[in-house]
RNA sequence: GCCGGGAUGGCGGAAUUGGUAGACGCAGUGGACUCAAAAUCCACCGGUGGCAACACCAUGGGGGUUCAAGUCCCCCUCCCGGUACCA
């Protein structure tokens, strides 16, 4: 009698055996290849989502399959813990952030757990622990003394109702989620970190990285976007500061017939102290919020300022607007419009009836109709005084040779890239280590003195931080000349967390440093995985913070991560699966119903993992049938006794045809998994294998000798996926040692090899018959058995054969 | 707006380097087993025509390159992710 197949009861044994035996805590090992398997770590949010079981998985049936080639691997876990949603939670619910992240960190381990990851658990990390938080305060201090910090304007969301600072996604339609007040565009001081000083390097670097994708690596080149352009001065009339703007096209220079300042520029307040036209325009500008998407897809208005500023070629006046689309704290503040061949400034001079004028013409001397339309293309310089008839290249070195002789410009290499802004006016956050003294201006926290530590015990209302409202925490001395002081009050950016914990996990528990020499066995991580919404911030972030340890001395690797899996997004109804759409699905449920392993083996077949995949209920039965399949193949071979050892050239066909498969099948789950990260088909396969076992009708000594080889390898090929089955499977299958520690199963080239093979023969590129041939048959004989086809007869009866174009291995094409 | 990606049967997907479109599974239909149901097993399962052999059509839309295009090129539509304070 075989026994059912019950998840639970399997799963659990599976469990306790790998964490009595420790599977997976792993030290450093030098006489092993390390492999460091992560995935980008959770916010705790509540309960896993099928998103979490995606990442997951994935990364778990690496690190498995990994750990089966031989590899020292590292797989750990911890928690992203500071964040936004902490805050909302206390707010509805009174809890302070703190316990409320607490609970969820329990209440995700355990099913984590559940789903038999194989987790070094002894090396968790939680971002929100004083432990952790210290070191980056710390490395803030030393890049503060580097120079790589500094403290700027910059803009932020301001709820005039709320008086608090708004995050872009709190922004509904240009109101505030919970006031619903215009939101108000605001700068405020705030620390910066230079990542523009590593831009460079983070942009050539990408070209040394082919374990990323490049849909990624292009993203990430576009987003630090190195121009090379021209920076130049235009005068202004009395006693205003020259207005300096940065062009990638200063071959159009003459084409320049306005410029456009920000409302925040002094200019334009200038202008709106004795015009109460332009200080209402200039005060509308204002309320936006200050997302790049909304600045760029609304409507762009602006007003002339009244004041000209005088074209550096031709003397010209030009006259002065100011804009709603150009903001203070990025670039200069003002930009220079050249609406014949800008498509933007093109759009703007048609609505306010600003001159357009051509000064590029197209190479080939074809018309252009600028009024009509704008030219965008490089092309020949008219109209442009001693410059015109000159090409782009010529007409660039010639200006840019001007401007830098006469002192008003230069050649300068610019990026979009922007200095990365960590202040946050938030209170569930690592506190910036910053002491602002009346006499010493704002002093780092000395080393002896951190971590600053959090407060946790505060009560948590939505309006402003409460921090600000505790003596204890922000009244302080200052550092350095011991008068009385006023700590910072802003946190970090969660991001800046995210940006070094994957370095922590090989030392979590170092006390006296950042890291120590662990970090250099298993940095680079060698395989990341994560959801491609990170491909620019966090990767982009975490790939500077690598490179700032580095340069501290602390860390060897300049790369974080050499290979880079970005999984595709678990959407419902064609929307991110998010807590704030509340469109979540919850796994719990199915792993209560089917186990953990028909979760792990549905969310693996269900699509690739880089793509995009919808969830629907449905078809999860599918794959816990198969389990069941599996179990009473596997059962039903057992109980029909113990098998012989057979000499492989001994098999008749049949059996080698069942071999073959069986091989066949290994080296293609191996590549599957190995080389293409492509599960959904590393399952079909051994779907197909397992029903060729099912439909092998021999039962000979011999026949059941070739079944038990097809059985094994399932078994092994299928455990970095349903690991839990494959441990029980194994076990009946009379193997005494661990499946957990067994090796990935060998290709018998042998076996693979076949006498005669199936060719498609086409005509014209139509399917129009198949032939059998000797593996190694000559290529005229292929074409003269394909001509004899009697299918093919009739299509190339009484046509001309032209040619027989013949693929080896594969097909025939005749073309009449 | 800009950057990156995607679209293949009723559904999820396969086709790895330009070479048989629809593997594997879900749903469905018919049958076996059963008093019955569930479970399981067997068969069928893109569309049109045909008794069948087979033929024609078909990979979001339009054009192109090629002996051969889901795959390469050009144009377009829609959807998803990012857009610097969601993580």
């Amino acid at each position: 009698m075989t026994s059912a197949y019950q998840p639970d009861a399997v799963e659990k044994a599976a469990r306790e055996q790998w964490d009595a035996a420790r599977c997976f805590e792993v030290g450093e090992d030098s006489s092993k290849d390390k492999f460091y398997c992560l995935t980008m770590f959770p916010y705790p949010s509540g309960k896993l989502h099928m998103g979490h079981v995606r990442v997951f998985t994935i990364s778990d049936v690496i690190a498995r399959y990994q750990r089966m080639q031989g590899k020292h691997v590292l797989q750990p876990m911890g928690w992203d813990a500071f964040g936004m949603p902490a805050e909302n939670a206390a707010i509805q619910r009174g809890i302070p952030p703190a316990r409320w992240t607490y609970n969820n960190i329990d209440d995700m381990r355990e099913q984590l757990k559940r789903l038999g990851y194989a987790y070094d658990w002894t090396r968790e990390v939680t971002t929100c622990d004083p432990e952790y938080y210290r070191w980056e305060q710390w490395l803030f201090t030393k890049m503060f003394a580097k120079g790589l910090v500094y403290r700027k304007n910059s803009v932020v969301n301001w709820d005039p109702v709320d008086q608090t600072v708004l995050a872009n996604e709190q922004v509904i339609d240009g109101r505030g989620w919970r006031s619903d007040a215009l939101v108000e565009r605001r700068e405020i001081p705030q620390w910066f970190m230079k990542i523009t000083a590593y831009a460079d390097e983070l942009l050539t670097e990408l070209d040394n990285m082919p374990g990323w994708p490049d849909s990624v690596k292009t993203m990430q080149r576009n987003w630090i976007g190195r121009s090379e352009g021209v920076e130049l001065t235009f005068e202004i009339g009395g006693d205003h500061e020259p207005l300096t703007v940065y062009t990638t096209r200063p071959d159009t220079l003459f084409g320049v017939t306005y410029m456009a300042v920000a409302a925040e520029h002094p200019l334009a307040s200038f202008a709106a102290t004795d015009n109460p036209d332009i200080a209402a325009f200039v005060e509308e500008c204002k309320k936006t919020d200050a997302a790049e998407a909304t600045l760029e897809t609304m409507e762009k208005r602006g007003m002339p300022l009244g004041i000209s500023a005088i074209h550096p070629l031709s003397g010209e006046d030009v006259p002065l607007w100011v804009a709603n689309f150009v903001l203070m704290s990025y670039g200069t503040g003002a930009v220079m419009a050249v609406p014949g061949h800008d498509e933007r400034d093109w759009e703007f001079a048609k609505k306010h009836n600003l001159p357009i004028t051509q000064v590029i013409a197209p190479a080939d001397g074809s018309p252009v109709d600028i009024q009509q339309a704008v030219y965008v293309d490089k092309g020949v310089l008219v109209n442009s005084g001693e410059y015109n008839g000159m090409d782009f290249e010529t007409a660039f070195h010639a200006i840019a040779d001007h401007f830098e002789k006469s002192g008003l410009g230069k050649r300068t290499v610019n990026y979009r890239l922007r200095d990365w802004g960590v202040s946050r006016q938030r209170y569930w956050g690592a506190p910036i280590p910053i002491i602002f003294c009346d006499d010493c201006d704002a002093v780092p926290v000395p080393e002896d003195q951190l971590p600053v530590v959090l407060p946790e015990d505060v009560e948590f209302t939505g309006v402003g931080s409460p921090l600000k409202h505790i003596p204890e925490f922000f009244q302080t001395t200052c550092p350095q000349c011991g008068k009385d002081a006023r700590r910072e009050t802003d946190t970090f950016d969660t991001f800046v967390e995210s940006s070094w914990y994957f370095a922590r996990y090989a030392c979590p528990d170092a006390g006296g440093a950042m890291l120590d020499e662990r970090a250099d066995y298993w940095m680079p991580v060698d395989q990341y995985t994560g959801g491609i919404e990170h491909a620019i911030l966090h990767l982009l972030y975490s790939r500077f913070f690598q490179r700032v340890m580095r340069d501290e001395g602390i860390t060897q690797s300049s790369e974080p991560f050499t290979n880079l899996l970005t999984q595709g997004m678990v959407l419902k109804e064609g929307a991110k699966m998010s807590k704030a759409k509340g469109n979540t699905v919850d796994p719990q449920e199915l792993i209560d119903k089917y186990g953990a392993d028909t979760v792990r083996l549905f969310m693996m077949f269900a699509a690739p993992p880089e793509q995009a995949l919808d969830w629907s209920d449905a078809g999860v039965q599918g794959g816990f049938r198969f389990l069941k399949r599996f179990w009473h193949a596997v059962q039903t071979h057992v109980d029909a006794g113990s098998v012989v050892d057979v000499d492989p050239n001994e098999l008749n066909d049949g059996q080698k045809e069942l071999r073959r498969k069986t091989h066949q099948t290994i080296d293609k789950i191996s590549d599957d998994i190995g080389r293409r990260h492509s599960f959904n088909t590393a399952i079909a396969a051994a779907m197909e294998l397992l029903n060729a076992v099912n439909k092998f009708g021999d039962h000979s000594d011999i026949g059941r000798a070739v079944v038990r080889e097809s059985l094994d390898a399932v078994v092994l090929m299928l455990s970095p996926i349903v690991p839990h089955i494959c441990d029980a499977l194994w076990q009946a299958l009379g193997h005494a040692t661990p499946l957990v520690d067994q090796p990935w199963p060998a290709v018998d080239e042998a076996a693979l090899e076949r006498d005669l093979i199936e060719l498609v023969v086409q005509v014209n590129g139509k399917l129009r018959g198949k032939i059998s041939m000797a593996a190694d048959a000559h290529k005229d004989a292929i074409i003269e058995q394909a001509l004899a086809d009697p299918n093919v007869q009739r299509f190339i009866a009484g046509k001309n054969v032209r040619k027989a174009i013949v693929v080896p291995g594969r097909l025939v094409n005749v073309v009449v």
